[in-house]
Formats: structure tokens, C-alpha cells, sequence
DNA sequence: CGAATAGTTGACTAACGTCAATACTAGTGG
DNA sequence: CCACTAGTATTGACGTTAGTCAACTATTCG
């Protein structure tokens, strides 16, 4: 009589212990889903939001567009990812978020977030707990962006992403299902789409990966990690 | 009988609205202090710290090194920055943090902080606020070193700077003492200190920006501005 | 004064971007 | 099933930005 659990409980359990009833709760928010289409705004840069949305499927981001008309992808948010659950505090928003694929996405209202954090001490702990993983990722692909090359780089998030979906039961050992574009891939390394492609192309070539419909593999995942610098230290994720 | 406001206070008054009794509360927390030289760590990767560190005088980063021994710093830490309110939830830290000069600090223990936020829901709000600054810089950051060419990456960190160091009365309208040296500079923006070199020769040749005996000034606020197309709205400040 | 550190400059190289042409793919309507 | 289209992937030639190496100067500090 019990389902899959939903991706967010999957995610917080990496970041604290969750009774039972934890989980009870936690799965009771997401009762209510909408499916939004590929490259729609989930929040636009300046709003107020009410809602913390939460992403059950697919792909979203948060951007910033430069004056320029570039775009820079500065997160991703996967599966079990909660979108902001603090912008009250800061007024407007300074960026978007956007999705990149289909996405089924859950709509909290702030009133159903105080509820869980009152309730239970383990869930306030675990949403502390993404909003400072999210902050040290930032942090980890700052220093990637400013001192990795571009192979590397590239290679390092895919190590990042085979962790963050293998969290929530959407990757296998060595492989995942991968729906970004090459454009989207630019938009977060900072990069062209071009260069992308050639880097990718690399890789492939050297055995790290490969990419066919929309699926990643990797099939030796050591020898990967170790082109990449990769250190998971920075997800602090529990065993 | 009043001295100046310390810049803890200055600093989150532009996050929160604070009572007279919050101010005290806040000007409690540092009567100890300590005096670091600059280049030493205050916090080393991989620690478990006990203290809450707050910068008083001089400047301060988060950094990362590269297995290739590279360094990037993905924050600054001003006087009235906090270093981490909340290492504890995470475990380990996932960089270091380190003075770049001289430096006067206070150590907070978890206590001190605890009960600041339980006595007053607005310095809670108030902190709450800083840390979402904080990583709304990190995504400014993030955006610029992707998508920005490194002259005007330069010229945003200046203007950064400006209303990041009058926020604590340690900028005049447009200047303030600039400490860092090239080498720090490329550690920030993600280049070599060669090319940090000619960019600023390139804003100094524009009459963008003067550097004398550590000394930042902007002859013309506004035109360094819309070069660096700096738009504020991410520091979240109120008027 | 001398040693170390930081700033400056030039010549050269490597990484990445730009432009443009060509394929490939999925979806659409006939 | 076949165009037809739009978006994406791929490739090559070439331009630009930023990195490297190395010398030299200026500053700081003991």
C-alpha cells in the first residue's frame, strides 16, 4: 500500500534523520502537482512569490540574464529540490528560475512550510540543511568556473549530478537519464555552446562518458572522478 | 558616552529593522576581540569550528584550493560579516576562510548566538537576511565570472565594494581603502594576476577608476556603473 | 642596505569564442 | 509516408581573450 517515496523525502533523509512521521508529513505537500512545459518561468526575476515550489520531475534552474541578452545558470534544481523558501526575508527576486524539461512541480504555501518546521525539529534541521548544501554547491562550481578547465569542469558535473539523482533514485550506479541540451550545458559551465560540444567530444573520445538519447553513462566512474577532482565532500550527504 | 556603532549593527540595520535594545544586544557580542595577521586561516577545511567569527577590521575570504594548488576565494568577509552561523548542521567545512590583512575578530560561541536570535525575532531576521545576501553575492559572482569579460568583472567587484563598504561607514561616497593586493584580485575574479594587471591599467586608462597607496577611488560613480552594468538590486539594502 | 613581495611590461601560447556551413532529430501537416 | 520546419548537434576556419614565461622595477620590511 505505499508508493514510491517522493523525491523530497528521499533528498532530506542525506541531510537528517526523518521518523515515520516525518516522512508522512513531507510526503503530504507534494498532494497537489502541476505540470509545467519546457522552458517555462516558475518565478521571474523581480517577483514576490507565495509559494515555495517544489520540483518533483524534471529539470528546472535558477538564471540571471546579463544585459547582453547571455544567460547564466547559477543552480540546478532536480528532483526533491525546493525553490526558495526564504525570499520573504529578502523582498524581490534577483534571479529566475525557470524549467529546462517538463516539469511536475508541488506549490507550497508559506503557511504549510511553517507547519512542518513547527512540528517537527528533524525537517527544520533537514531544510537547513538544503539551503546550505545548495549555497556550498554554488560555492564548489564558483571555484570550478574560475579555475577549471573547461574538460574538467564539465566532467565534474556530471560526478556532482550522478550523486544528486543517485539521492532520489533516479540514477544507477554509473548512469542517468540526462535531458539537458548543449545550449543549457553552456549556460551553466559559462561557456559557448561550441566549445561545449568539443569538450564533450573529448570526453567521449578519452572513454569518460557517453551520451546517447538523453542518457548518461559512465562507465568507469573512479577513472572519471579522478579526471574531474571530483571530492563529494561538498554535498555532505550522509551515508 | 557613545562610540561608533559597530559594523555588525551597521550591517544588518540595512537587513532588519533594529530596536535600541537589539543594538546593545548586538555591540555585546563584541568586547572581546582578537587581532590576526594577515594570511592566516581563521577556519581550515575539513575543521568542525566552535566559534562563530565575526570580522571586525580588515578583510577576510572563503577560498578553495585546487588539487593543482590554484586558489579561488568564493566570498569576502568585510567588518560586520559573519563567518558561519551554521557549520554545525553541516559537519564539516567544505573550504577555508582566511584574513587577507590584518584583521580584528570576535569569537561567538553557539550560545551567544543562540540567545541573540531568542531574544529578538528581529535579529533573527536579520541574520536570516545576511546569509541569503551572502549567497545571492555567491550567484552575482557565479553569473559575472561566466558571462562577463574581465574588465567589467573588475569594475563590478569595485562597485560592489562601494555600497558593501558604505553599508559598514568604511566607504565615503566614492572611495575607500582597498587593501588587496593583484594577486588576491585574480583569486577572486578567477584570473592570473598578469592579466588583473592590464585590466586595471585598462580601467585606469578609461578613467574609470584611481589605485593609489591602497586607496580605491571612482571619479564618476555612476559611469563605472553602466560599465560594469551593476545593478544593486542583489544586495538586497534597504534605503 | 638587502631580501622578499608585489606591480609592470613584452613576446609568445593556449583556451575559448565567433561565424558559418552542414547534418541530424523530432514534431507537424498534407 | 513524405516533405517541411525548428531546434539542436557537429565541424572547420579564424579571431580574441586570457594564460605563460620571463625580465625588470617598485615597494615594503627587517
Amino acid at each position: 500500500m505505499e508508493g514510491k517515496p517522493s523525491p523530497l523525502v528521499l533528498k532530506l533523509a542525506h541531510g537528517a534523520a526523518l521518523t515515520p512521521e516525518d516522512r508522512a508529513l513531507l510526503e503530504g505537500v507534494s498532494r497537489e502537482t502541476h505540470l509545467i512545459g519546457p522552458r517555462q518561468d516558475l518565478i521571474r526575476e523581480g517577483a514576490r512569490p507565495e509559494y515555495v515550489q517544489l520540483v518533483l520531475e524534471g529539470f528546472a534552474c535558477r538564471y540571471k540574464v546579463l544585459p547582453d541578452g547571455g544567460r547564466q545558470i547559477v543552480a540546478l534544481l532536480l528532483p526533491g529540490d525546493l525553490c526558495d523558501l526564504h525570499v520573504t526575508i529578502l523582498g524581490e527576486m534577483d534571479h529566475a528560475i525557470g524549467t529546462l524539461t517538463l516539469c511536475r512541480v508541488a506549490r507550497l504555501s508559506r503557511g504549510m512550510v511553517a507547519d512542518l518546521v513547527s512540528v517537527s525539529p528533524n525537517i527544520t534541521r533537514a531544510l537547513w540543511w538544503a539551503t546550505l548544501v545548495d549555497e556550498a554547491v554554488l560555492r564548489e562550481w564558483l571555484a570550478g568556473m574560475g579555475r577549471r578547465p573547461a574538460d574538467r569542469q564539465l566532467a565534474h558535473l556530471f560526478c556532482e549530478l550522478l550523486l544528486r539523482l543517485q539521492a532520489v533514485e533516479l540514477a544507477s550506479a554509473d548512469s542517468y537519464d540526462f535531458p539537458l541540451s548543449q545550449i543549457d550545458l553552456a549556460d551553466i559551465l559559462g561557456l559557448t555552446p561550441v566549445h561545449v560540444n568539443r569538450m564533450l567530444q573529448h570526453l567521449r573520445a578519452e572513454g569518460l562518458v557517453t551520451l546517447h538519447n538523453k542518457r548518461l553513462t559512465i562507465p568507469d566512474v573512479p577513472r572519471l572522478r579522478s579526471f574531474a577532482e571530483f571530492d563529494p565532500t561538498y554535498l555532505h550527504m550522509r551515508p
